[in-house]
DNA sequence: CATGAATGTCGTCGATCGCATACATTTCAT
DNA sequence: ATGAAATGTATGCGATCGACGACATTCATG
């Protein structure tokens, strides 16, 4: 069951709460945060703490897993590559002053 | 990759945010959040906001799951149980002021 | 209709957030 | 060692949270 909105997390733990048979008050008690606190996490609020929603879910016995869309090629170790000087390079033959300086990245 | 702390999490994204060689500030950028609440959410911070979590997420282009760990069955659809109303049915025979009232619970 | 349960909403109030900025520390390439 | 980048930490600020309690609404039951 994948989601990415605050929106769909409310509705997969009031689904989770109901296939329980509990009441928001119940699952409030369980979670240890208010009744309100449950029916703003039901109602997809943004701004909910984590923390509480952790023990939401361990009130109704779930637990959350990641997953990668595209897995990008993660860098074997701690490889750093050698950027070669650009301006060292260039610098000698370029126009001096020449327009469009270009900006570096990385370590 | 299951979790179920904020800690855990944390430790998943900046996993993940290596794995893309980006900083936390890339990430900050990319995710529209502040670098400073990058650092607080790999810490494992409690409170962070669940909305700024997902944005995030969404910057490493990764989705969650969830998992039930004991799946409860869930009843089946909409029923709802027709309580027989036992303070009736066991008032009748039961010593009058008896100890141990009962709860009710359910619609 | 009267009752009770569940849910959603409102207002108050202390606590905390997250951003910006600046500074400190760690890490890494040269 | 040196310097630059990455990362961690501190302060100040306005904005928002979440608990609590009180209502309003809806729905099933009697």
């Amino acid at each position: 069951m994948k989601f990415r909105t605050p929106l769909e997390l409310g509705l997969l733990i009031r689904r989770a709460r109901r296939a329980r048979s509990m009441t928001q008050a119940d699952l409030a008690r369980a979670a240890g945060v208010g009744r309100q606190w449950i029916v703003a996490i039901e109602a997809g609020k943004p701004r909910a703490e984590l923390g509480k929603t952790f023990q939401t879910l361990a009130a109704l016995d779930l637990s959350l897993s990641i997953h990668g869309e595209g897995t990008p090629e993660p860098p074997s170790s701690r490889i750093r590559i050698a950027v070669p000087d650009i301006e060292a390079v260039v610098g000698a033959h370029e126009d001096p002053g020449a327009p469009g300086a270009m900006r570096r990245r990385g370590r």
